[in-house]
DNA sequence: TATAATGTAATATTAAATATTACAGTTTGG
DNA sequence: CCAAACTGTAATATTTAATATTACATTATA
């Protein structure tokens, strides 16, 4: 798995405490330690998803645009991330049927896994997380 | 995530199928489509948990020790992948509550995410995985 | 109209997964 | 007893996936 999902999170979490203003990419990129371009990337798939909004130009970037408790981490993952608890198996042997048939039964178990982890991430809003941030210990500087 | 969890249940399933003697890293290699080192040194983690038991020299190989139902998958994940559902955060920035706490908060969801997961894993031993394998349509060659 | 931003594609780099090689140790059968 | 067929494991090479970087078009603002 990338870490696409947890980079989400990260945003959103980010952005949910500057909720009054426009966050940048690079702002975000420095919070997150990664690459403003990926910052972009990721969080173009929040915006088709209406979570948020972004504007260009001059006092641009990206804010949210719903409650934080409407968004969950289920609905993040499906977005960043749906299908990368499938593994990727290599073509097995076609002539051995346990080679022949593990990939599909497989998936399907894996498939049924995902739903599963999507149940217990449903329990998480971006409130939730912005809650259990501000419960650590270190409040940063910025 | 590698795809040692994968490949231990394909040489395990392998193995369920073939009770009655050893089969070699080299046959199991070829059924999963992967490097013999390999199988090797997935199967030297089940057998340091006693699921299997191996013997070198000729005629050699690996063979199942316990019931098919006595090992689940959620056994066979925590002995090869265990964590792997972490994320691997970069380091971020310490002077931003974000990223300053981001890090041990989705530590901790993702540790839940994973106990989580073990439930589900647990509804299915390897009979189970046998069973699916031989209700699939293809039945192999060899 | 210069500047500061997003949007996105193309390419380069880095890191992780996997394969390969090498070889020591064990068991068996001739 | 020795050659052949295995496992066990470390070291290295290769491949693939993730991430970063560069480049540049587009949009907005002052």
């Amino acid at each position: 798995m990338n870490s696409d999902f947890t980079l989400a999170i990260h945003s959103l979490t980010f952005l949910a405490l500057q909720l009054d203003r426009m966050s940048t990419s690079d702002a975000i990129s420095e919070s997150a330690g990664v690459h403003p371009v990926r910052i972009r990337k990721v969080l173009s798939l929040l915006k088709k998803h209406g979570f948020i909004k972004s504007k260009e130009g001059t006092g641009g970037g990206f804010i949210f645009t719903l409650d934080l408790s409407e968004v969950n981490l289920w609905d993040i993952y499906r977005i960043t991330s749906e299908g990368a608890l499938q593994p990727k198996c290599p073509d097995s042997n076609e002539n051995c049927i346990v080679g022949a048939n593990m990939k599909r039964v497989l998936f399907t178990i894996f498939l049924g896994a995902e739903e599963h982890l999507g149940e217990f991430l449903k329990n998480y809003t971006i409130k939730e997380v912005v809650d259990l941030v501000n419960q650590e210990q270190n409040s940063g500087c910025d």
